[in-house]
DNA sequence: CGCCCCATTGAAGGGTTTCAATTATCGTGG
DNA sequence: CCACGATAATTGAAACCCTTCAATGGGGCG
C-alpha cells in the first residue's frame, strides 16, 4: 500500500499481536490507525445483549481504526486473526502531515470513501443475498483482494473460523458448512478444513452474483 | 450543520429538485457533494441484474456524495424523494479550503467518519435483524434523526414509499405492511399512510434492539 | 367519479434457523 | 508418537420466518 511507503521514514513503529489478542476494544481513545504488514484482523461490536458481531476481515495492507475519527473513540474492537505484524499510524502525526501533503490528504480521504463504498457493497450483500450468494461472495472476495495484492491463487486458507464466517455473513455456522458442502457438490469449491480451493471460479462469481 | 455555515459564504449555490429527480447518476464524474437544505434524498445502486438498491435515506443537514471520492465517480444514484432544495459543494474547491484550514479538515473527516459507522451499524441492522426489529429501528432512527436536527416529535411524515422502505430494509412490501399492522395491535405505533405516530418509544426501541 | 397505483391481507411454499446427534480436528500431556 | 479431551465442523429433522403468489381494499389525481 502506497500510503505506507510514503510515510515509512516518519511513522515506523512495528508491533507484533498474538492470535486472539485484542489490538483495541470499542470504547477506547482513538489514537492510531493499524496497516497490517503480515497476518490478519478482524473489527467487530459488541451488541447490547453481549454478543460479537464481525464486521470486517483485514489483510495485508488493509489499514483499519478509520471509524474512530468521527467521535475519537474507536466504534469497533480490533483483534488478531492470526499472528500479526502491525505498523502504527498516529492519527494527529498522520494529521500534521496531511495539511502540509495535499496528495497524502487526497490518499487518505480516498482511503476513507473507499472504506464507505466497502460498507455499501456488504450492506447490498446483506440485504439482498441469499445465504449461498453470501458464501459464494465471501469466498470470491477473499480471492479478489489477495489477487489485488498480488497473491492470485486458487488456493485459500481462511485465517478466521467457521463461526467467525457464519457470524459475519449473519447465518449461522450450520448454514454455512451445509453451503460448503453444496458448493463441493456442484464442483465449485473443495473444501478441507481452513484450506479452500476454487476450482471453478466463474462459477462462483455467477453465485455470487458479482461480475 | 455547521460545515454549511462555515462555508456559506464561499460555496453557495442552491439548487432544487423535484421528486423523484435525479441529482447524479452512478458512474458519472464525481464533482459536487450535496448539502440538503430541505426535502429528502435516496441513495441506490443499480445491480447487475438492472435491480434497484436503496442504501440510503437522507434528511436536511446531511451531506451526500462521499462515496465518489476515491474513484471520481459516483457509485451510486442519488434521487430526490420529495422537491429537495441543495447546496452543492464543489470537491476541488473544498479540498483548497480544507488544505488551508485544519478545523475543516477535521470536520470533512469526521463526516467521512461517520459515514463509515453509519454503514456499519446498518450492516449489523441487515445481517442479525429480523424484519420486525429492522423496521422498528428504522422508524426510531428516523425519530432520531429528527431529533438531532431539533425537530423532536413522535409524529412522523414518511417520505418515501412503502416499496423504498421494504427496498431500504431488504425485505418485501407485504412484509413491512404486515409488520406496520403487528405493531400497531402492540399499541406501539399508530400508522396511516405516510403519517407515523409513535405511541410507545420504549416498546419500539425494545423491539430494534437499540438503547 | 372512476381509474390507477399503492397498500393491505390471506394462504402456500421455500430457505434458514434451531435443536440434537455425530464426526473431525487440534492441542496437550502421557 | 500416540492417546485423549476439548473444541470445531458436519449432518439430519422439525419449526419458524419471510417470500411468493393472489386477491381485496383504499387514496390520490386527472
Amino acid at each position: 500500500m502506497m500510503l505506507e511507503n510514503t510515510l515509512h521514514t516518519v511513522v515506523d513503529r512495528k508491533q507484533s499481536f498474538v492470535k486472539d489478542e485484542f489490538l483495541v476494544k470499542a470504547g477506547h481513545d482513538f489514537k492510531k490507525l493499524y496497516v497490517i504488514h503480515s497476518g490478519a484482523l478482524k473489527t467487530s461490536i459488541t451488541t447490547h445483549e453481549g454478543k460479537e458481531q464481525i464486521n470486517g476481515f483485514y489483510l495485508p495492507g488493509d489499514i483499519v481504526g478509520f471509524d474512530g475519527i468521527a467521535s475519537q473513540k474507536y466504534s469497533n474492537n480490533i483483534s488478531a486473526l492470526t499472528n500479526t505484524l502491525v505498523c502504527e499510524l498516529d492519527y494527529d502525526e498522520l494529521m500534521v502531515l496531511v495539511s502540509k501533503n495535499p496528495p497524502l490528504l487526497k490518499m487518505v480521504l480516498n482511503l476513507l470513501s473507499l472504506d464507505i463504498i466497502n460498507y455499501q457493497k456488504l450492506m447490498i450483500c446483506y440485504s439482498q443475498k441469499k445465504a449461498d450468494e453470501r458464501l459464494a461472495a465471501f469466498i470470491y472476495s477473499l480471492y479478489f483482494r489477495y489477487a489485488q495484492r498480488g497473491h492470485s491463487s486458487l488456493n485459500i486458507k481462511l485465517s478466521m473460523s467457521r463461526h467467525d464466517i457464519a457470524n459475519f455473513l449473519g447465518l449461522t455456522i450450520e448454514t454455512v458448512s451445509r453451503i460448503f458442502t453444496r458448493l463441493q457438490e456442484l464442483d465449485i469449491l473443495s473444501v478441507k478444513g481452513k484450506y479452500i480451493h476454487i476450482k471453478d471460479i466463474n462459477k462462483l462469481t455467477k453465485i455470487a452474483n458479482e461480475l
